[in-house]
DNA sequence: CACCCGTGGAG
DNA sequence: TCTCCAAGGGT
């Protein structure tokens, strides 16, 4: 298909068919920026109402950098993967304090930040500073593959080469933006994952996939399938109507976020087993078991997890050995309101709790 | 390169 | 119920 042809036609689709998005009305580098991250792996209609809340509450690159990374997080609360949002964090205290609160211009530069990987600096590029280099996300891929009819695998080193070198050989000089924004809109509307509208779209007389019936099977893409199951027993310890709650470490699932202590096996025992098994019996003696909750699954992307929860009642006397024992401190529940926390124990207090 | 990181919605 | 996924990036 003639280059110049693709990015002229789908440039007029994009302008006739484009949604109606806020972050589509500025051309300032930071909101911009915002609205990628964000979007990253997530629908527009889950991430637009934290993006108008982040644009609210931060306004500009220097309020989100002033910012505690606790009240970032609670902020991102709900949206999931919230390494985004302690690294766009970070990255803000880097325009702020190193960049005199500018963000860098140009595609390279971009990459360089914290959370910044080659889309997002395509994006923020092309949509900020016009600079003619291509988007390649999960749309372009799905858009070129089937255009083309190319079935390199896109999860392979080889594959994101393949296209990436093709999208920077298809997106013109002028109106780079409008070639980046309408191939993933196009993508998103129209050449879908599932059921594509190859009815209604400006290229199926050229689409290789729709010539040759393969838009189910194109792209191509390998499938990793690692789903585990863990089982979460959770110690809801309360004294003085207070609840104790404990920052989750890196390196695992809500790193950064709060909840409650946790005990981690490969199975479920009883409460009594659980305390023997963790030589917490006689720190617990004292203790009142007030409520056991059923089991609770939360699901994500690779792993299942399986929830229950044991309320215990702990004297005042012995909150303070428990706590720095266990590594935890104890909030009020208004305390306990302010704190990121996963949904799955967010859940669980508002059931509860609030 | 393989694996990890959330959540909610669609089919 | 189950699978796949939605504007990816870090390690």
């Amino acid at each position: 298909m003639n280059k110049h042809f693709f990015a002229s036609k789908l440039i007029e689709w994009y302008l006739r068919h484009k949604r109606d998005l806020p972050w589509r009305h500025t051309r300032n580098p930071y909101l911009i920026w915002l609205s990628e991250i964000i979007l990253q792996q997530t629908r527009v209609k889950q991430g637009m109402p934290y993006y108008l809340a982040f644009a609210e509450k931060f306004p500009t690159v220097q309020d989100l950098a002033q910012a505690d990374e606790r009240e970032v997080l609670r902020l991102w609360q709900g949206l999931g993967y919230y390494a985004r949002a302690r690294n766009m964090h970070k990255t803000a205290k880097i325009v702020h304090e190193q960049h005199q609160g500018t963000f860098p211009e140009t595609y390279s530069n971009l990459l360089t930040l914290k959370g910044i990987g080659p889309y997002t600096a395509a994006a923020i590029a092309s949509f900020a500073f016009q600079e003619q280099v291509a988007v390649l996300d999960g749309n372009v891929f799905r858009v070129l593959s089937r255009l083309f009819g190319i079935d390199t695998d896109i999860s392979s080193n080889e594959g994101k080469k393949q296209f990436t070198k093709l999208a920077n050989e298809l997106i013109p000089a002028e109106n780079p933006d409008l070639f980046n924004q309408g191939i993933m809109e196009f993508g998103a509307l129209l050449c879908t994952p599932v059921s594509p509208q190859c009815m209604f779209c400006p290229f199926n007389n050229e689409c290789i996939a729709n010539l040759t019936g393969r838009q189910e099977v194109l792209p191509v893409k390998a499938k990793k399938n690692n789903s585990k199951e863990r089982y979460f027993h959770y110690l809801i310890l309360k004294s003085d109507d207070k609840l104790a709650m404990k920052e989750r470490n890196m390196k695992d699932i809500w790193s950064g976020l709060y909840d409650f202590y946790l005990l981690e096996e490969k199975e479920f025992y009883s409460l009594e087993t659980l305390l023997l098994k963790h030589d917490l019996t006689e720190l617990f003696g004292e203790a009142t078991l007030e409520k056991e909750s059923l089991t609770y699954t939360h699901i994500l992307t690779h792993q299942k997890v399986y929830a229950r929860f044991w309320h215990l009642a702990i004297s005042s006397e012995k909150s303070s050995e428990i706590a720095s024992r266990l590594g935890i401190s104890f909030y009020s529940l208004d305390e306990i309101q302010d704190l990121p926390k996963p949904v799955l124990i967010n859940k669980y207090l508002h059931e509860y709790f609030f």
